[in-house]
DNA sequence: CCTTGAATTTACCGACAGTAACATTTTGAC
DNA sequence: GTCAAAATGTTACTGTCGGTAAATTCAAGG
Protein backbone atom coordinates (compact mmCIF):
# COMPACT_ATOMS: atom_id res chain seq x y z
CA UNK A 1 0.00 0.00 0.00
CA UNK A 2 3.17 1.93 0.20
CA UNK A 3 2.21 4.53 2.90
CA UNK A 4 5.10 7.27 3.79
CA UNK A 5 5.15 8.83 6.60
CA UNK A 6 3.67 11.75 5.14
CA UNK A 7 0.64 10.32 4.19
CA UNK A 8 0.04 9.01 7.35
CA UNK A 9 0.50 12.15 9.44
CA UNK A 10 -1.43 13.37 6.28
CA UNK A 11 -4.19 11.00 7.63
CA UNK A 12 -3.79 11.58 10.92
CA UNK A 13 -4.62 15.00 10.83
CA UNK A 14 -7.52 14.98 8.61
CA UNK A 15 -8.76 12.14 11.10
CA UNK A 16 -8.39 14.65 14.55
CA UNK A 17 -10.02 17.20 11.94
CA UNK A 18 -13.23 15.08 12.13
CA UNK A 19 -13.19 13.19 14.75
CA UNK A 20 -11.61 15.57 17.55
CA UNK A 21 -8.63 15.55 19.51
CA UNK A 22 -9.62 11.85 21.19
CA UNK A 23 -9.44 10.43 17.83
CA UNK A 24 -7.28 6.38 18.45
CA UNK A 25 -4.45 4.89 17.01
CA UNK A 26 -6.61 2.42 15.08
CA UNK A 27 -9.01 5.13 13.92
CA UNK A 28 -5.75 7.28 12.60
CA UNK A 29 -4.45 4.27 11.16
CA UNK A 30 -7.72 3.42 9.46
CA UNK A 31 -8.02 6.56 7.89
CA UNK A 32 -5.00 6.08 6.38
CA UNK A 33 -5.85 2.58 5.04
CA UNK A 34 -3.21 1.13 7.39
CA UNK A 35 -3.00 -1.12 10.42
CA UNK A 36 -1.73 -0.16 13.36
CA UNK A 37 1.92 -1.60 13.50
CA UNK A 38 2.37 -0.46 10.30
CA UNK A 39 1.38 3.34 11.87
CA UNK A 40 3.70 2.44 14.98
CA UNK A 41 6.85 1.41 12.62
CA UNK A 42 6.50 4.35 10.45
CA UNK A 43 5.68 6.89 12.73
CA UNK A 44 6.48 5.42 16.22
CA UNK A 45 4.31 5.86 19.58
CA UNK A 46 1.36 8.29 20.00
CA UNK A 47 3.80 10.66 22.10
CA UNK A 48 5.72 10.73 18.46
CA UNK A 49 2.77 11.37 16.76
CA UNK A 50 1.59 14.33 18.93
CA UNK A 51 5.37 15.80 18.24
CA UNK A 52 5.19 15.62 14.42
CA UNK A 53 1.85 17.34 14.25
CA UNK A 54 2.79 19.45 16.46
CA UNK A 55 6.15 20.19 14.94
CA UNK A 56 4.36 20.58 11.56
CA UNK A 57 2.03 23.32 12.89
CA UNK A 58 4.54 25.20 14.42
CA UNK A 59 5.95 25.11 11.03
CA UNK A 60 2.62 25.99 9.53
CA UNK A 61 2.23 29.00 12.28
CA UNK A 62 5.82 30.24 11.64
CA UNK A 63 5.05 30.64 8.38
CA UNK A 64 1.45 32.30 8.48
CA UNK A 65 3.14 34.77 10.69
CA UNK A 66 6.03 35.32 8.49
CA UNK A 67 3.00 35.63 5.36
CA UNK A 68 1.56 38.43 7.85
CA UNK A 69 4.69 40.46 7.79
CA UNK A 70 4.64 41.07 4.37
CA UNK A 71 3.71 45.13 3.84
CA UNK A 72 4.50 45.83 7.26
CA UNK A 73 6.57 48.60 7.70
CA UNK A 74 6.44 49.76 11.12
CA UNK A 75 6.97 47.18 14.32
CA UNK A 76 4.45 47.59 15.99
CA UNK A 77 2.28 46.75 12.95
CA UNK A 78 4.06 43.93 12.70
CA UNK A 79 3.75 42.81 15.70
CA UNK A 80 0.72 42.76 15.55
CA UNK A 81 0.01 41.24 11.99
CA UNK A 82 1.83 37.99 13.33
CA UNK A 83 -0.05 38.05 16.51
CA UNK A 84 -3.39 38.37 13.34
CA UNK A 85 -1.46 35.28 11.41
CA UNK A 86 -1.08 33.07 14.24
CA UNK A 87 -4.22 33.20 15.31
CA UNK A 88 -5.26 32.96 11.88
CA UNK A 89 -3.18 29.71 11.42
CA UNK A 90 -4.68 27.83 14.43
CA UNK A 91 -8.28 28.92 13.90
CA UNK A 92 -7.42 27.15 10.38
CA UNK A 93 -7.62 23.49 12.16
CA UNK A 94 -9.21 24.06 15.90
CA UNK A 95 -8.99 20.12 16.43
CA UNK A 96 -5.24 19.72 15.16
CA UNK A 97 -4.27 22.42 18.21
CA UNK A 98 -6.37 21.06 20.74
CA UNK A 99 -4.82 17.67 19.89
CA UNK A 100 -1.32 18.81 20.36
CA UNK A 101 -2.56 20.45 23.26
CA UNK A 102 -4.37 18.00 25.13
CA UNK A 103 -2.77 14.94 23.77
CA UNK A 104 0.44 14.90 26.04
CA UNK A 105 2.11 13.68 28.78
CA UNK A 106 5.43 14.09 28.81
CA UNK A 107 6.39 16.95 29.51
CA UNK A 108 9.32 17.67 28.44
CA UNK A 109 8.83 17.14 24.62
CA UNK A 110 6.42 20.18 25.57
CA UNK A 111 9.34 22.14 26.69
CA UNK A 112 11.37 21.02 23.56
CA UNK A 113 8.68 22.64 21.27
CA UNK A 114 8.19 25.56 23.34
CA UNK A 115 11.94 26.00 23.26
CA UNK A 116 11.98 25.33 19.30
CA UNK A 117 8.67 28.25 19.16
CA UNK A 118 10.67 30.23 21.18
CA UNK A 119 13.54 30.40 18.95
CA UNK A 120 11.67 31.01 16.12
CA UNK A 121 10.70 34.43 18.18
CA UNK A 122 14.24 35.19 19.23
CA UNK A 123 15.26 35.34 16.07
CA UNK A 124 12.38 37.71 14.75
CA UNK A 125 13.56 39.88 17.23
CA UNK A 126 16.64 39.67 17.04
CA UNK A 127 16.15 41.95 14.19
CA UNK A 128 15.13 44.85 16.46
CA UNK A 129 18.34 45.96 18.87
CA UNK A 130 18.71 45.90 22.78
CA UNK A 131 17.08 42.80 24.29
CA UNK A 132 19.25 42.40 27.30
CA UNK A 133 20.42 39.40 28.85
CA UNK A 134 20.14 36.13 26.99
CA UNK A 135 17.55 34.89 30.17
CA UNK A 136 15.51 37.51 29.59
CA UNK A 137 14.66 37.15 26.06
CA UNK A 138 13.94 33.39 26.72
CA UNK A 139 11.50 34.70 29.72
CA UNK A 140 9.95 37.59 27.56
CA UNK A 141 9.01 34.23 24.45
CA UNK A 142 7.89 32.00 26.96
CA UNK A 143 6.02 34.73 27.84
CA UNK A 144 4.28 35.90 25.04
CA UNK A 145 4.13 32.43 23.20
CA UNK A 146 2.04 31.48 27.12
CA UNK A 147 -0.20 34.60 26.27
CA UNK A 148 -0.77 33.40 23.39
CA UNK A 149 -1.68 30.09 24.01
CA UNK A 150 -3.79 30.63 26.31
CA UNK A 151 -5.63 33.34 24.89
CA UNK A 152 -6.01 31.10 21.81
CA UNK A 153 -7.80 28.14 24.08
CA UNK A 154 -10.08 30.81 25.58
CA UNK A 155 -11.03 32.44 22.04
CA UNK A 156 -11.72 28.78 20.45
CA UNK A 157 -13.79 27.84 23.41
CA UNK A 158 -15.96 30.59 23.34
CA UNK A 159 -15.23 33.34 20.47
CA UNK A 160 -15.53 35.78 23.39
CA UNK A 161 -13.79 38.21 21.16
CA UNK A 162 -13.32 38.44 17.17
CA UNK A 163 -9.42 37.82 16.13
CA UNK A 164 -8.67 41.35 15.00
CA UNK A 165 -9.66 42.61 18.16
CA UNK A 166 -7.60 40.23 20.49
CA UNK A 167 -4.89 40.74 17.98
CA UNK A 168 -5.45 44.77 18.79
CA UNK A 169 -5.68 43.72 22.83
CA UNK A 170 -2.61 41.86 22.94
CA UNK A 171 -0.41 44.50 21.18
CA UNK A 172 -1.48 46.67 23.59
CA UNK A 173 -0.63 44.59 26.02
CA UNK A 174 2.91 43.80 25.20
CA UNK A 175 4.02 46.05 23.12
CA UNK A 176 5.34 48.76 25.49
CA UNK A 177 7.59 46.49 27.18
CA UNK A 178 8.76 45.20 24.15
CA UNK A 179 9.49 48.86 22.78
CA UNK A 180 10.77 50.12 25.68
CA UNK A 181 13.53 47.45 25.77
CA UNK A 182 14.58 48.06 22.00
CA UNK A 183 15.19 51.93 23.21
CA UNK A 184 16.34 51.66 26.10
CA UNK A 185 20.28 53.49 26.17
CA UNK B 1 -12.06 4.43 57.88
CA UNK B 2 -13.89 7.29 57.92
CA UNK B 3 -12.49 9.06 54.80
CA UNK B 4 -13.60 12.06 54.55
CA UNK B 5 -13.13 14.08 51.04
CA UNK B 6 -10.20 16.27 52.39
CA UNK B 7 -8.22 13.79 53.81
CA UNK B 8 -8.25 11.99 50.54
CA UNK B 9 -7.71 15.22 48.41
CA UNK B 10 -5.08 15.37 50.57
CA UNK B 11 -3.32 11.83 50.50
CA UNK B 12 -3.57 12.26 46.47
CA UNK B 13 -1.34 15.34 46.60
CA UNK B 14 1.03 13.51 49.00
CA UNK B 15 0.97 10.99 46.71
CA UNK B 16 1.47 12.67 43.29
CA UNK B 17 4.32 14.51 45.09
CA UNK B 18 6.57 11.73 45.86
CA UNK B 19 5.83 9.58 43.27
CA UNK B 20 5.39 11.94 40.20
CA UNK B 21 2.01 13.57 38.04
CA UNK B 22 1.30 9.72 36.63
CA UNK B 23 0.05 8.07 39.69
CA UNK B 24 -2.48 6.16 38.97
CA UNK B 25 -6.11 6.15 40.56
CA UNK B 26 -5.16 2.86 42.65
CA UNK B 27 -1.89 3.87 43.94
CA UNK B 28 -4.05 7.40 45.40
CA UNK B 29 -6.31 5.47 46.70
CA UNK B 30 -3.68 3.32 48.73
CA UNK B 31 -2.36 6.21 49.53
CA UNK B 32 -5.27 7.44 51.54
CA UNK B 33 -5.40 3.41 53.26
CA UNK B 34 -8.32 3.08 50.89
CA UNK B 35 -9.98 1.11 47.63
CA UNK B 36 -10.63 2.65 44.28
CA UNK B 37 -14.80 2.74 44.75
CA UNK B 38 -14.38 4.81 47.91
CA UNK B 39 -12.12 6.95 46.23
CA UNK B 40 -14.57 7.02 43.08
CA UNK B 41 -17.60 8.05 45.52
CA UNK B 42 -16.22 10.37 47.59
CA UNK B 43 -14.11 12.86 44.90
CA UNK B 44 -15.36 11.26 41.82
CA UNK B 45 -13.38 10.41 38.93
CA UNK B 46 -9.76 11.46 37.51
CA UNK B 47 -10.90 14.91 35.91
CA UNK B 48 -12.89 15.42 39.28
CA UNK B 49 -9.97 14.65 41.28
CA UNK B 50 -7.66 16.81 38.61
CA UNK B 51 -10.18 19.86 39.14
CA UNK B 52 -10.09 19.66 42.65
CA UNK B 53 -6.70 19.56 42.97
CA UNK B 54 -6.68 22.64 40.72
CA UNK B 55 -8.43 24.59 42.81
CA UNK B 56 -7.01 23.90 45.48
CA UNK B 57 -3.89 25.36 43.93
CA UNK B 58 -5.36 27.99 42.64
CA UNK B 59 -6.57 29.30 45.96
CA UNK B 60 -3.10 28.52 47.37
CA UNK B 61 -1.67 30.15 44.93
CA UNK B 62 -4.07 33.41 45.56
CA UNK B 63 -3.01 33.07 49.30
CA UNK B 64 0.20 33.56 48.66
CA UNK B 65 -0.23 36.56 45.93
CA UNK B 66 -2.04 38.03 48.86
CA UNK B 67 0.77 37.58 50.79
CA UNK B 68 3.27 39.04 48.89
CA UNK B 69 1.48 42.00 48.09
CA UNK B 70 1.73 43.26 52.02
CA UNK B 71 4.43 45.87 52.47
CA UNK B 72 4.89 47.16 48.96
CA UNK B 73 3.00 50.07 47.87
CA UNK B 74 4.21 51.27 44.43
CA UNK B 75 1.73 48.91 41.69
CA UNK B 76 4.85 47.89 40.06
CA UNK B 77 6.43 46.64 42.85
CA UNK B 78 2.94 44.97 43.96
CA UNK B 79 3.14 43.40 40.77
CA UNK B 80 6.72 41.95 40.83
CA UNK B 81 6.06 40.98 44.13
CA UNK B 82 2.83 39.32 43.02
CA UNK B 83 5.15 37.44 40.36
CA UNK B 84 7.48 36.39 43.24
CA UNK B 85 4.52 34.85 45.09
CA UNK B 86 3.06 32.87 42.40
CA UNK B 87 6.14 31.39 41.50
CA UNK B 88 6.70 30.47 45.16
CA UNK B 89 3.37 28.70 45.55
CA UNK B 90 4.26 26.36 42.44
CA UNK B 91 7.46 25.80 43.65
CA UNK B 92 6.54 24.38 47.07
CA UNK B 93 4.96 21.41 44.91
CA UNK B 94 6.25 21.19 41.74
CA UNK B 95 4.78 17.72 41.04
CA UNK B 96 1.17 18.89 41.66
CA UNK B 97 1.64 21.16 39.16
CA UNK B 98 2.68 19.49 36.76
CA UNK B 99 -0.52 16.88 37.71
CA UNK B 100 -2.77 19.43 36.89
CA UNK B 101 -1.27 20.97 33.80
CA UNK B 102 -0.67 17.57 32.38
CA UNK B 103 -3.38 15.43 33.78
CA UNK B 104 -6.28 17.10 31.93
CA UNK B 105 -7.98 16.07 28.79
CA UNK B 106 -11.12 17.90 28.79
CA UNK B 107 -10.36 21.81 27.41
CA UNK B 108 -13.59 23.16 28.88
CA UNK B 109 -12.66 21.97 32.74
CA UNK B 110 -8.86 23.66 31.85
CA UNK B 111 -11.35 27.33 29.98
CA UNK B 112 -13.70 27.00 33.67
CA UNK B 113 -10.56 27.21 35.43
CA UNK B 114 -8.48 29.51 33.37
CA UNK B 115 -11.79 31.41 33.79
CA UNK B 116 -11.69 31.24 37.80
CA UNK B 117 -8.07 32.50 37.80
CA UNK B 118 -9.23 35.16 35.60
CA UNK B 119 -11.88 36.52 37.51
CA UNK B 120 -9.41 36.81 40.59
CA UNK B 121 -7.06 38.69 38.20
CA UNK B 122 -9.35 40.82 37.11
CA UNK B 123 -10.35 41.84 40.90
CA UNK B 124 -7.02 42.43 41.69
CA UNK B 125 -6.61 44.43 38.37
CA UNK B 126 -9.84 46.49 39.33
CA UNK B 127 -8.55 48.55 41.80
CA UNK B 128 -6.57 49.72 39.32
CA UNK B 129 -8.33 52.50 37.26
CA UNK B 130 -8.69 52.65 33.41
CA UNK B 131 -8.94 49.08 31.37
CA UNK B 132 -11.12 49.89 28.84
CA UNK B 133 -13.34 47.55 27.53
CA UNK B 134 -14.69 44.12 29.03
CA UNK B 135 -13.27 41.37 26.38
CA UNK B 136 -9.79 43.23 26.48
CA UNK B 137 -9.46 42.88 30.27
CA UNK B 138 -10.25 39.30 29.63
CA UNK B 139 -7.90 39.31 26.73
CA UNK B 140 -5.57 40.54 29.07
CA UNK B 141 -6.13 38.36 32.42
CA UNK B 142 -5.61 35.30 29.67
CA UNK B 143 -2.60 36.34 28.52
CA UNK B 144 -0.83 37.49 31.85
CA UNK B 145 -2.27 33.99 33.01
CA UNK B 146 -0.39 31.96 30.03
CA UNK B 147 2.45 33.80 30.07
CA UNK B 148 3.40 32.94 34.25
CA UNK B 149 2.14 29.65 33.24
CA UNK B 150 4.30 28.85 30.23
CA UNK B 151 7.67 30.77 32.15
CA UNK B 152 6.44 28.53 34.61
CA UNK B 153 6.79 25.05 33.00
CA UNK B 154 10.42 26.03 31.42
CA UNK B 155 11.09 27.34 34.83
CA UNK B 156 10.63 24.07 36.45
CA UNK B 157 12.25 22.05 33.58
CA UNK B 158 15.86 23.77 33.24
CA UNK B 159 15.73 26.41 36.26
CA UNK B 160 16.92 28.60 33.56
CA UNK B 161 16.84 31.68 35.61
CA UNK B 162 16.00 32.18 39.46
CA UNK B 163 12.83 33.62 40.44
CA UNK B 164 13.53 36.95 41.15
CA UNK B 165 14.63 37.75 37.79
CA UNK B 166 12.59 36.04 36.85
CA UNK B 167 9.75 37.79 38.29
CA UNK B 168 11.90 41.17 37.54
CA UNK B 169 11.52 40.30 33.81
CA UNK B 170 7.94 39.63 33.32
CA UNK B 171 7.30 42.65 35.12
CA UNK B 172 9.54 44.19 32.47
CA UNK B 173 7.73 42.98 29.77
CA UNK B 174 4.17 43.62 30.97
CA UNK B 175 4.18 46.23 33.44
CA UNK B 176 4.37 49.06 30.56
CA UNK B 177 1.37 48.19 28.73
CA UNK B 178 -0.59 47.74 32.20
CA UNK B 179 0.57 51.25 33.08
CA UNK B 180 -0.44 52.98 30.12
CA UNK B 181 -3.92 51.91 30.18
CA UNK B 182 -3.79 53.16 33.81
CA UNK B 183 -3.15 56.45 33.05
CA UNK B 184 -4.74 56.77 29.56
CA UNK B 185 -7.06 59.66 29.92
C1' DC C 1 -29.78 -14.50 67.00
C1' DC C 2 -31.73 -13.10 62.93
C1' DT C 3 -32.74 -9.57 59.42
C1' DT C 4 -32.08 -5.50 56.84
C1' DG C 5 -29.55 -1.85 55.01
C1' DA C 6 -25.33 0.64 54.52
C1' DA C 7 -20.40 0.67 53.87
C1' DT C 8 -16.40 -1.79 51.62
C1' DT C 9 -13.89 -4.78 49.16
C1' DT C 10 -13.07 -8.04 45.55
C1' DA C 11 -13.40 -9.10 41.10
C1' DC C 12 -14.40 -7.83 36.92
C1' DC C 13 -15.22 -5.07 32.25
C1' DG C 14 -13.95 -2.17 28.36
C1' DA C 15 -10.91 0.70 25.99
C1' DC C 16 -6.86 1.53 24.16
C1' DA C 17 -1.70 1.81 23.63
C1' DG C 18 1.67 -1.06 22.17
C1' DT C 19 3.77 -5.61 20.32
C1' DA C 20 4.76 -10.50 19.22
C1' DA C 21 4.11 -13.90 16.16
C1' DC C 22 2.48 -15.29 11.93
C1' DA C 23 1.51 -14.65 6.72
C1' DT C 24 2.60 -12.57 2.42
C1' DT C 25 4.89 -10.35 -0.94
C1' DT C 26 9.05 -8.77 -3.04
C1' DT C 27 13.94 -9.11 -4.02
C1' DG C 28 18.06 -10.97 -5.47
C1' DA C 29 21.43 -14.83 -6.01
C1' DC C 30 22.39 -18.83 -8.38
C1' DG D 1 12.97 -20.40 -13.18
C1' DT D 2 13.65 -21.50 -8.28
C1' DC D 3 14.50 -20.89 -3.87
C1' DA D 4 16.19 -18.39 0.18
C1' DA D 5 15.75 -14.33 2.75
C1' DA D 6 14.50 -9.88 3.65
C1' DA D 7 11.00 -6.69 3.89
C1' DT D 8 6.20 -5.61 4.47
C1' DG D 9 1.76 -6.45 6.14
C1' DT D 10 -1.97 -8.69 9.24
C1' DT D 11 -4.02 -10.95 12.96
C1' DA D 12 -4.25 -11.67 17.44
C1' DC D 13 -2.60 -10.93 21.71
C1' DT D 14 -0.83 -8.55 26.32
C1' DG D 15 -0.74 -5.14 29.90
C1' DT D 16 -2.37 -1.16 32.05
C1' DC D 17 -5.56 1.60 33.83
C1' DG D 18 -9.98 4.02 34.50
C1' DG D 19 -14.28 2.85 36.03
C1' DT D 20 -18.06 -0.20 38.05
C1' DA D 21 -21.05 -4.24 39.22
C1' DA D 22 -21.54 -7.79 42.20
C1' DA D 23 -20.30 -10.09 46.37
C1' DT D 24 -19.26 -9.41 51.27
C1' DT D 25 -18.65 -7.70 55.61
C1' DC D 26 -20.31 -4.89 59.24
C1' DA D 27 -23.62 -2.24 62.18
C1' DA D 28 -28.07 -1.47 64.12
C1' DG D 29 -32.79 -2.78 65.31
C1' DG D 30 -36.05 -6.15 66.57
Amino acid sequence: MLATREQLLHAAERMISEHGPGATMEQIAAAATVTKPILYRTVGDRAALVNALSEAMIDRIAAAIGNALTGHIQPREQFEAAIRGYLGAIDADRNLFLFVNTGRQETNELRRLVDRSATLMIELFSAAPGLQTPTMVRTWAYSILGAFQVVTVMWLGSDYSDRDTIAADLTTLLWPGIELAGTAE
